[in-house]
Order: C-alpha cells, then sequence, then structure tokens
DNA sequence: TATGAATGAGCGTTCATTCAT
DNA sequence: GATGAATGAACGCTCATTCAT
C-alpha cells in the first residue's frame, strides 16, 4: 500500500520533472521548481531520487520510451504496406509534434547521457521493418541498398529531423516540420522506385569496400 | 610601453575554450578552466571577451566557421562531377573527424544559440550545388525531387551525421562514421540512379499537396 | 516538519546586519561578515533577504523608522508646551545618541536610497506641531515667519543635527551634542521671543518674493 | 620643468576626478573613468596619486577648498553689513547652486574622510563675523545669543543646506534651494530683529548650563 | 615616464543537498 | 515519510594595483 502512494509520487514527480525540463533544460531547471509543480517539497524529492542527475534520467527515459514506443506502434501498425506508411507518415510527425516541447528542453542533455540510443534502435528497426523489401526480393547482389545502408540512413534522417525540429524557431516548426515530411516522402519514393524497378546502379566514386 | 598586447593571446584564449568547451560543454565550464589552460590569469579573458557567453560565442564560430567554410570548398573544388563528390565523400568524412573533439562540447549549445545556421546553409548550397542535376534536364513535372525537397534532405542527413557523430561513443566514431559514409553513397547512388533515369513514380500515401 | 522557520530569525539578521551596515557602510559591508555576526550561513541571509540592498533597505527602514517615530512621539507627549519641548529637548537627544552608532554608517545611503524621508517628513511635522503659534495668534501680516519658511528652519536643523553628529568624531559626540542642544535652545528661546513679541522686522536685502 | 609639467598633469588628473567622482561616487567611479577623463592611461596616475583614496582626497580637497574659499570671500566682501549680506545670499546659493553635481557625488565619503571641516570651518567663520554684532554691543548678560550658540547654529544650517541639496531630486533643486534661502532669510530677520532691540528672553526649560 | 595588459583577491549570488523537526 | 530552512562550495565577474615594455 505504502508501496503503491510510492509509486503514485514517483510518477508525479517525474511528471512534473519533464514539464520544467522540457521548458528550460537541465542545467536551468531547480529542484524547487520541480517540487512546486508536484506540489510537495524539495526534500522530498530526494525520497524518490537519488539526485537531480537520476530525476532526469527517469524523465528522460520516462518521455522518450513512450514516444519511441509510440513511434514503433505507429510503423507496425495497419494493414497492407500503403496505409502502414500512411500511418507512419501521419501519425509520427503528429507525435512528433506532440512530443516537441519535451525534446527542446531534453534532448541534448538525454542524448549526452546516452538514455536515447535504446528507444532509437526500436525505432530504426520498426520503420526498416516497415521499408524492408519483402523476404526474398531483391536481397542479390547488385542491390542498391543493404540492410545496414537502409538502416543507417534512417538513423540519419529520422536524427536529423529531431535535432532539426528540437533546435528551430517554435514559431516556424509546423513549417518545417511540413518540409521534412515532404522530404521523407520524397526519399521513400526514391527507395520505392529503387525497389520497384530493382535498380542496380554502378559504384560511386570512393565507394570501395564500406560495407562488411 | 605597455606588455604588448600579443598578437595571439586571443587566440591562445580562443584554443584553450574550444579545448575545454569541446570536453565539456558551456555550463559544466569554468572560466578558471580556460585561464588554466591559455596560462593566464582568469581576468585577462576579460580583456580580450566581453564574457562567457561572448568567450563560447567566438570559439564556437571560429571552429565551426572553419569547417564548414572547409567543407563548402570541399564541395566545390575538383573537376568533372564524379571527382568532387568523391573529393567531398573523402576529405569531407576526414573533417568530420577532425572536428568531432570540438562537435562533441559544442554543437549543442552552439545550436542553440543559433551559431550553426550559418554555416550549416553555407553547407547544404554547396552540397546541393554538388548533386543537383544539370541544368534543363529533368525539372518537368514528375520529377521525383523537387530543388527544396531535395534541400531538406540534405540538410536533415548532415545534421544527422553530425549530431549522431557527436553523440556516439568516441571509441567507436570510425566505425559510425564509415557506416554513415556508406549511407551516404548508397543514398547518393539512388538519387544518381533516378536522376539518370528520370524516373517518375507513383505519388505515396499521405502526399498530397505539400509542397507549394 | 522542517527545522521550523525560527521567528527571530529576520530580526537576527537585521539586528547584525545593523552592526555591521552602521560599522562600515553598505559598500564595505559583505554579506559574509553580517553572516557571521549573526551566527548563520551567507547562503541563510537570501532566505529572508532578497539580495544586500533588500537588507540594507530592511535594516535602515526598521532603524530609521524605529528612531523617527520615536522622536514624534517624544515631541508630541508630555502636556503643556513647556514640558513638551523639555521633552523634546532631553529625550530627543539621548534618542540621537543612541542612534549615533547606526547614523554614523547607515544615514549616508540610507538618504541616498530615499529611506530618510518618511521619517524625517514624520518628525518635520512633530516638531512644526510643537513650534506653531497657538491658534488665532500673530498670524496676520508682518508675522515674521510663514508655516513653510519655519518647516524649512525645522528641516534644516534636523538635517544639520544629524549629519554633523554621524560626522564628528566619535570620541568628542558628547560635546558635539551638547553644543547643538544649546543651539537649538537659543534658536527656540528667539522663536519665542518672536512668538510672544509679535516682532515685526524689516525686510532683509534679497529678499523679494521668495515665499509665494 | 618637469616638475611643472607634473603639477600640470597633477591638476588635469584632479578635475577629471572631480567630474567622475562627482557623478558616481567614491566606489562607482573607476581609475578607467578617471584617466579617461585625463586622457591619460590608468597606470600613469599612480606616478601622481599613491593609490585611489588619495586622489580622492585630493580632489574632495581641490573642489572644498575652492568652494568654502569661495563663499568666505563672498561673505567678506562688499562694503556695509547689508550689502555683505545680500552678497552672501545671492551669491552664495549661487556658488551652491553651481557646486551641487559636485557635492552630490563627494560630499558624504569627503566628510566621512573628515576633509570638509577646515573649509567648513571657514565658512563658518565667515559667515559669523557677517553676523556678529559690533563690537561692544550687546555681549552683556541675558544677550540671546552667545558667540558659540550662534556658531553652531551656523553650522547646523550651512551643514542641513549642503546635506539637504546634495541629497535632493536634482529636478527639484531650484526650488528646494529657494526654500532654503527663504528660511535663511526668515532666520536671520529674526536674529536681526533680536540684535537690534536688545531682547532679553527667558529661559527655557531644559536649558541650564548648558553653555560653559 | 607612460603605457595598458595582466593579475588575482574578493564579491554577491545560486542551488543541490542535508537534516532537525 | 515529509518538510523547507540551513548550508556552503562554487561560479562569473570587477577593478585597484603592478610591472614588463
Amino acid at each position: 500500500m505504502s508501496r503503491s502512494r510510492e509509486e503514485g509520487m514517483e510518477e508525479r514527480i517525474i511528471e512534473a520533472a519533464m514539464a520544467v525540463f522540457g521548458e528550460r533544460g537541465f542545467q536551468a531547471t531547480t529542484l524547487k521548481d520541480i517540487a512546486a509543480g508536484a506540489g510537495i517539497s524539495t526534500g522530498s524529492i530526494y525520497t524518490y531520487f537519488h539526485d537531480k542527475e537520476a530525476l532526469f534520467q527517469a524523465a528522460a527515459s520516462y518521455g522518450w520510451d513512450r514516444f519511441s514506443v509510440e513511434l514503433a506502434i505507429i510503423a507496425d501498425s495497419g494493414v497492407g504496406r500503403e496505409e502502414r506508411i500512411a500511418s507512419l507518415l501521419d501519425k509520427g510527425f503528429a507525435a512528433l509534434t506532440q512530443a516537441l516541447p519535451l525534446l527542446r528542453g531534453m534532448l541534448f542533455d538525454a542524448s549526452k547521457q546516452h538514455l536515447v540510443e535504446p528507444g532509437m534502435e526500436r525505432v530504426i528497426a520498426a520503420i526498416d521493418r516497415l521499408l524492408s523489401p519483402d523476404a526474398g526480393e531483391g536481397e542479390g547482389p547488385g542491390r542498391i541498398f543493404g540492410r545496414k545502408a537502409r538502416q543507417s540512413l534512417i538513423k540519419l534522417l529520422v536524427t536529423g529531423i529531431m535535432f532539426s525540429a528540437a533546435l528551430g524557431d517554435p514559431e516556424q516548426s509546423p513549417e518545417a516540420l511540413a518540409d521534412f515530411r515532404f522530404a521523407v516522402i520524397s526519399f521513400m519514393r526514391l527507395l520505392e522506385s529503387s525497389r520497384k524497378e530493382g535498380a542496380v546502379l554502378p559504384a560511386l566514386p570512393g565507394e570501395q569496400g564500406t560495407e562488411a
């Protein structure tokens, strides 16, 4: 019983922490602010978290896990390839828009503390599943994309989108996100085109032996 | 005469600042550390820079301008398309490798202070020039890529590469960079393929009206 | 419960502040000194006062309000004109003697921050009440003193006494105060004399039209 | 020769010091400001003055001596008692108006350092000479004023005027000075009246034995 | 002598953390 | 467990003073 009260409290603190960290970033946030947000005293935070850093990690993991799981679910849901892609584009960017306030304040410090990687891999894997050619198809020599290159590209694009969005002028984020969305669609069309035509392209300069 | 204002002092402080900021980030860096690194007293920093923020901006601009100009020059140099692409890939990633220690500590704060944008645009423009289809070719309706989408994609990839590199485990950065390099090559091959074949692709779901 | 906010702590800090400010003045006083005087840590001061200036104002107001109210009460107390004047002279200078240590260090800065004016006006008004001629008497044309001139004179004398006392050699302040006291008595006798005789005096040179 | 250049420089520094100290006060004034005002380097100040305090004392004495001598001369000049009083009132307040900017910034610190006393005594003596009854007249027992009481009153009024003026709102100083002037005139009329009539007044309460 | 860059002690202030209640 | 007053180390910054030139 006391345990359940504890857990509720922990979550309350985390929610308050996300709100304040998200708005101000790690350094500019004071525990007093978070305590006020959670409706408790500063000292009480130490009952649930060892120190400010631990609280930040808990909040960042909590928020980022939620976000990345949501993205993964989105990428995996829907029947039929096209419907799933449509779903990822629509709901993914919607989720990103929602998460933006948090990303602005927490993405950098969370990244530095390697709290982002697990969720990032989950997201990449989900998107990769969505984009990967059907089994048995086109995996022979001469394919433009190996799995690894595709995954790297996905990672770069996802990373690029998140940081660009987190850094951009809040006033302009809808436009910026629309641009990114359009860029991603173009990228996907390119991918689809090459997939459907099984295109085999000549080597580019500087390309020797870069994939093991 | 006074102790002559050493010509190199400002630069010496900037070098020390880059070293410490790069290692610790803005907040965690103390002026005492920088002064020690430059072999001077804390107060002397204020002879050359108005405050900590100004020093950071000077250091960030110094490093980032150098880096982005270098990238732009690389992208623009070389005769023939292929040679230029090869040069960008080889020298660009080499430059990135060199810049990594700085990026790790300064990219985030520099980005937040909008010190990165001008250089970023310079780099995007240079790469765009490199990748843009030859004049008069393939700009008709049905082209997979408009200029804007291509530039957005470049921005996302460059941003993704820089932040991924800055955040990754320093021990593993050579491997990570090699992966990114390979991903970029794949992306370029894809682009080249679509460019050469003038492919026209069917619309993807969720694509309506995203580019004016 | 927390370490209970000691009721007397704020006052304790103010007392310590008055002691140190009084001895050294605003600028030369460090919060470390005050904290030591109050037997607390520097940081604790900020639990009770927003900053050094706020603490100074609190201390100055505390002391000066007490002093000016005391003076006003003295001036107003006693039955009969003569008794009240005697009371003001005796107790007023006694109060001044007590306040001297504070005045030495705080009068200047407090004056600059306009913390002295309200109390000063209170004191002037009280003395003015004491010295003003009885109703209906001597207010016709030819009176030596208008209300305004009398109040100005009172202000100049009170100001002169306080600053002279605050600036004088502490060793000699009893003698100096006795001199001032005698001067004030002489001034009052002069005033009484003119009051009782309803003297009308010829204009002095340079006197034209100075009172509206 | 080098001596004369030195002396000119010393005066130049003092003039600059008065300007800056007068505007900002001792603490808020930096030697850099003074050096800039004098058109020399900060280090050079130390060729002529031992430290900041010494420079302040030099500047305060220089300014205050000039002012107090001017006042004394004014008080002593003119033929005939009335003309001299008129001169003191007119030119004295004019001199005060001129000196106000300096007084605002320097009076307090100068007073604390006892730089004001000698000049003050010179001024008091001069005014006293002006106001004292002609030799052989009215010095017997029963005179309202002894010399000492008169001098004390003069001191209190002069001190009161200077500090009130220095502390008052600069915007309103003309009005304030006019009030003080009128108060002084009233006071003098009072004095004249008692002088001419040789008034003898009854003792006030609390008056016993205050003048040796 | 003159210069002004270099010095570095010292300040006010913040805030994560502790702990008496 | 909960509280929040108390703590005190640590920071950025200033500026009188020094001294190499």
